[in-house]
DNA sequence: GTTATGGTATAACGGTCGTTATGCAAAGTA
DNA sequence: TACTTTGCATAACGACCGTTATACCATAAC
């Protein structure tokens, strides 16, 4: 009855919900097949090793979480409307995906041991790729608005990035998208502008 | 030869070092023994259990933390830099405590799973009191500070300390602190002053 | 010299973990 | 009909986990 798609699906979900709901370590892979309803053979038929399976959890997540800030990018006008689609992107990511605890990239690094000089580990790999491109994005971002300190400016918008989702997992300040995106407005405006020079 | 107050926090130092730098499932109570020295037998005579080992690291922790900030605090002299006080703090605890990964109780809470309505369990108890030290220290010196709107400017810098101690966790941006400090006091400066009204 | 204290070593317990082997049942496809 | 795919159930493995019991060894105080 279900695709071989579908059972792939079904278990990433369930790894997803679990891993970062209750913890990566604290979460045994016969509690991810229940909550997908399959048998912990076809788990290791589909992904070989829990390892293996959180890996494609965070690349499937940090594929979905590119494609919203796509949209919200696209959906932006202004240039400091584009810098500050980075939280029109977190509320719609949450929204659609459920809302699950915070960062995954940040909770999986909380709970690893960081490798010797982060060599090799494909699972830190994804964390390093998500921080390249959020902290790229925003500095090109600030670039493209012509800011005199583009990468101040991308540094201040990454650590209210940071705080937010933070906040999530701490639960306080409530709505702290809300706080972020005045604050980083603000900054926005603050920052003196570069002369448009022609090439 | 080592006293029991001796053997207690070389304990304590040992499991905060490997809690907080690899994690805390995965670090066994061998290996938190071992690395402080003593046998296994002792540490169970000490604590008991793993679980009020982690209690009793946390309980050190939030101490600790409360005297930095104390000290930062007896040491700003305006309202203003009383409120940014918290970020002297951070500086100056990790300075000290050589610097663990990141927040421990965030590292905790993003490990553990949230028992039901937070009922009962006294490690997130813990982390629950370090949230409202925080957030209702940061309220009142914005109160102090004749804020026009305190809570929103609390709100914001709680959001910034939050981003501080995940960018610390993320490795970006470098140097959080001093951009944090920067914003919190632009967010400071333009908030508006409620006129001193005499009581 | 006895007693209390703080620590050690060894070993075991029940449990859970990640992982694999074996064999069987259904369903689609040719 | 025959074959491949996809999944199932059962069981076991070796390892490690948190925890406890038992017994022994120092030091120092009374």
């Amino acid at each position: 009855m279900a695709s071989a798609q579908n059972t792939r699906e079904r278990l990433l979900d369930a790894a997803e919900g679990l891993f970062f709901q209750e913890g990566i370590a604290v979460t045994g892979v016969d509690r991810v097949a229940e909550a997908a309803g399959v048998a912990i053979v076809t788990l290791y038929k589909h992904f070989g090793s829990k390892d293996n399976l959180l890996r494609e959890v965070l690349a499937r997540r940090l594929a979905a979480w590119t494609r919203h800030w796509d949209a919200a990018l696209a959906a932006a006008t202004t240039p400091g409307g584009r810098l500050l689609s980075v939280f029109d992107a977190i509320e719609s990511f949450r929204a659609a995906a459920g809302a699950t605890q915070w960062c995954c990239f940040l909770a999986t690094a909380s709970e690893r041991a960081v490798p010797d000089a982060g060599a090799g580990d494909p699972v830190f790999a994804l964390i390093r790729q998500d921080t390249r491109l959020v902290a790229g994005r925003l500095g090109d971002l600030a670039r493209e608005a012509l800011c005199a300190d583009p990468d101040g400016v991308a540094a201040s918008i990454l650590l209210l990035y940071n705080g937010v989702l933070s906040s999530l997992l701490r639960g306080e300040p409530a709505d702290p998208v809300a706080h972020a995106r005045a604050v980083a407005r603000s900054v926005i405006d603050a920052s003196p502008r570069e002369p448009a020079s022609g090439a």
